[in-house]
RNA sequence: GCCGGUGUGGCGGAAUUGGUAGACGCACUCGACUCAAAAUCGAGCGGGAAACCGUAGGGGUUCGAGUCCCCUCACCGGCACCA
């Protein structure tokens, strides 16, 4: 049918897609926006010949689901299936060209099974792991959260500030992918997605150093090991393990003190507290490796226990957060890095670290290196060969954290054997099913706890009794792998069937930059699990990402119901028809720009789309009679083909729908010419409905349909562009004199230098600005501009 | 602070490779049709009387710059005591 999908090995695979939409009951304008554009481009992509695959589907797992249905007194299954039913009548009065017949949504359990299958063997390959840490909690949702989902100090769900725990928990060694996900080679992404990525990545190249304490070595981690001699102190993370080892009894009081009002903080009021620092003294003494001499140990909240090794070397002379506690707290200041000519350090009256490059003294044999990164690789090279360094890259990026104590989610396949402790449930027994009648209001604890009878398990490897792992997964475990589902939804063998593995990787994947990070990241890491799993060749999932905007209300604000901004799109197509609404929202703003939602705006594709009716099926207005020719007319629809193409490739929906316009209102004039009824007329009615069909499907097969056609328009192939009726022999090239336009001449478009300029310098206009004057330089690029240069 | 992006009429925006800035639309003005209004159709619409001036501001390269280079400013987004 004209819908779905089927293989055809005589056509070039497109896999386009676009983020599946949460099943939240109602489709607004965002996703209208967000899914109208792309529709247009792979319906353009199948009219080119392209064998499209473009499916959609429903994230269904998730909290809201499971809150909303606590609000109403349903089960979180019940709600999402009539939502979703609710949203595939608005998507296909949209009039999207989705393959429906692939969709699912993934709280299917012959969806998330799957998840379970992967997740058993990540735990397999050592890339699924337990860990007791510390971890994000949000005392709201009542469950732990992944680093990516908290947003300044915040649950990204609910905005609730988030409190850290020690708690037991399961991670996805995404870590081990972390150098590999700095390479965007093999994906075509806008700048800000990849800047986003690396920064939260975060890679640092520097050098581990070990010092000696009293409670043994203690290594930390250093970008500028080229200050190694200008460490006058060490600062631990106050959760630092070995910090009780090392605070003497009579610095004991303090230090615990502080360490639990460091703990009480919520990441919330750590950062309202920034810049002020705080700290203790442990009592102890580290030992310089080079130099032998005692640094006193420090706790202090400015350093932390997620990143690096959780304790540093402080250097306060060149680095200013170190600068500021030795300020703060009276301790050596010493000076290893010179600006290039100055004078020695006074640190009695230093007033800020010298953080730039420059040359390094007071280091014995490294005086006289550049300091900065010119000399890194010289320094831990020879602190190397001395034994007290080691080069060393840290990434900010920690593994992710998939375990959730909610009930709405794929269940964690692993049962707990007191003999073999944690196995995979093996596969012949997924999925493990989400058990249906259980109490799930949030507690703290899984609500999978409750149901006794579900927990019991025998262990695979001993088949005694076992019990259950009752936590759920992070829903974005869900998302890492769809695109690969959509090969074969219902494959009960393998995640998706090999068979169809040609078409990957999605060639267009579209939808909105609030996943830079989140989605993308972990989707990508998941890609290169598969493929070293042996399931893929490709890289990386998405050959091709692109971001669209976002509406705003009226008042330039995010639409939300309180606000009382909220443009529903089910009223705009009851009062507008689907098509204009389609056209509006591609013409309104550049695509992946967005903006306010004018609500006066939509009058002109109104407007438009009902000329365009007009032009073929009413009579020939009243009107002054026009002379487009032939020529021109042909001219006109081919350089719109020509346009309307290359629009399509770079995805500038905004300028299509101008071309059409503009094309329209030649059309317009055609109709009172001469040039009306001829073959050329038909031709021109003919190209432009078929241009019309991706951006406007309802109107355009109306159209096609009252014409007479056969089958659909929108199996009708993408015109050629007759390039000889897109050329001009004539053009019209602005004559300028100093680089300013002063008028106009029409030349051949190969017409000759002299000819051109003599042209040029009869003009009337041109001829008063040149008259008796000099002439310095005569410029002439042909078919672009005439400029003479006179003095 | 670091990273990324964006600055063009009253508004949304166009100008794809350095070559006539303001396409296309909204709003507005005038005209036709109408008793009238709406709808529709036609015309106009950066500023200035003009010379000229105009793409955030300043400098530069060039015959020619919205576009390239340097500096500055503003706004948006991300990260942020990351050693």
């Amino acid at each position: 049918g004209l819908y779905t999908f089927h293989e055809d090995p005589t056509k070039t695979k497109h896999y386009a897609l676009t983020m599946f939409p949460y099943p939240s009951g109602n489709l607004h304008i965002g996703h209208w926006y967000a899914n109208v554009a792309p529709d247009a481009h792979a319906r353009w992509m199948r009219m080119r010949g392209y064998n499209v695959l473009f499916p959609m589907g429903f994230d269904a797992f998730g909290l809201p689901a499971e809150n909303a249905a606590i609000k109403h007194g349903l089960n979180p299954a019940t709600w999402t299936s009539s939502n979703i039913e609710h949203m595939l009548g608005q998507f296909k009065r949209m009039g999207t060209m989705i393959d429906w017949s692939r969709s699912f949504a993934t709280c299917d359990p012959e969806y998330y099974r799957w998840n379970q299958w992967f997740f058993t063997e990540f735990f397999k390959r050592g890339l699924a792991y337990k860990k007791n840490g510390l971890v994000n909690w949000c005392p709201k949702d009542q469950t732990v959260l992944a680093n990516e989902q908290v947003v300044d100090g915040r649950c990204e769900r609910c905005g609730t500030p988030v409190e850290r725990r020690h708690l037991s928990q399961w991670y996805l060694k995404i870590t081990d992918y972390a150098e590999e996900l700095l390479d965007f080679s093999d994906t075509d992404m806008p700048e800000r997605v990849k800047a986003m990525q690396t920064n939260w990545i975060g890679k640092s190249v520097g050098a581990e150093i070990t010092f000696d304490t009293p409670a043994g070595p203690e290594t930390v981690f250093t970008t500028r090991p080229d200050t190694l001699m200008g460490a006058t102190f060490l600062v631990l993370a106050p959760e630092h393990p070995k910090v009780p080892a090392l605070t003497t009894p009579e610095q004991a009081e303090a230090v615990q003190t502080y360490v639990e009002a460091a703990g009480r903080k919520t990441d919330v009021e750590r950062q309202q507290d920034l810049g002020e620092k705080t700290g203790v003294f442990t009592g102890s003494y580290a030992t310089h490796p080079v130099t032998g001499h005692q640094l006193p140990i420090w706790v202090a909240d400015y350093v932390l226990m997620t990143y690096g090794t959780g304790s540093i070397m402080a250097v306060p002379a060149h680095d200013e957060r170190d600068f500021d506690f030795a300020r703060k707290f009276g301790l050596e200041i010493r000076e290893v890095i010179r600006p290039e000519g100055a004078m020695p350090l006074n640190p009695e009256t230093a007033d800020a670290a010298y953080t730039g490059e420059g040359v390094i003294v007071n280091s014995g044999e490294f005086d006289g290196l550049p300091g900065g990164k010119a000399s890194i690789a010289t320094v831990i090279e020879r602190l190397e060969a001395l034994g007290v360094a080691k080069a060393k890259t840290t990434y900010r990026l920690r593994d992710w954290l998939v375990s959730r104590q909610r009930y709405w989610g794929t269940p964690i396949p692993i049962v707990y054997c007191p003999e073999h402790g944690a196995q995979p449930v093996p596969e012949d027994q997924l999925p493990v099913k989400l058990p249906e009648n259980v109490e799930f209001m949030p507690t703290g604890q899984s609500p999978l706890k409750l149901d006794r009878e579900w927990m019991r398990a025998t262990c695979p490897v001993c088949g005694g009794p076992a019990e259950r792992d009752t936590d759920t997964m992070d829903t974005f475990v869900d998302s890492s792998w769809y695109m690969y589902r959509y090969l074969s939804p219902h494959d009960d063998q393998h995640p998706f069937d090999p068979a169809h593995a040609h078409l990957l990787p999605v060639d267009l994947y579209t939808g909105g930059i609030e996943h830079a990070i989140l989605h993308l990241l972990y989707s990508r890491f998941w890609t290169k699990v598969m493929r070293d799993m042996g399931l893929t060749v490709q890289n990386e999932p998405f050959a091709r990402l692109r971001n669209q905007g976002i509406i705003l209300g009226e008042d330039n604000e995010k639409m939300s119901k309180s606000r009382g901004n909220v443009v529903d799109p089910d009223d705009l197509v009851r009062e507008y028809g689907a098509d204009t609404v389609r056209t509006y929202l591609m013409f309104i703003a550049p695509w992946e720009l967005g903006g306010p939602w004018d609500p006066s705006g939509i009058n002109g594709p109104a407007k438009w789309l009902s000329r365009v009716w007009a032009l073929y099926f009413d009579e020939k207005a009243a009107g002054p009679e026009e002379g487009v020719t032939e020529r021109e007319l042909r001219y006109a629809v081919h350089t719109t083909l020509k346009k309307v193409g290359g629009d399509f490739e770079r995805m500038s929906f905004n300028t299509i729908i101008a071309a059409l316009m503009e094309l329209t209102n030649t059309l317009v004039k055609a109709k009172r010419s001469p040039v009306f009824g001829t073959p050329a007329w038909e031709e021109a009615l003919d190209i432009f409905g078929r241009m019309l069909a991706p951006v406007a499907p309802y109107i355009a097969e109306e159209i096609w349909r009252e014409r007479g056609g056969t089958k659909s328009v929108h199996l009708q192939p993408w015109p050629e562009v007759d390039e000889a009726a897109a050329t001009r022999d004539t053009v019209t090239i602005g004559v300028q004199v100093n680089g300013r336009v002063r008028g106009e001449v029409e030349i051949s478009k190969t017409a000759a230098a002299e000819e051109a300029l003599a042209a040029a310098r009869a003009h009337p206009d041109v001829a008063k600005f040149t008259e008796g004057k000099q002439t310095v330089k005569e410029i002439y690029v042909p078919g672009r501009i005439i400029n003479l240069v006179v003095k």
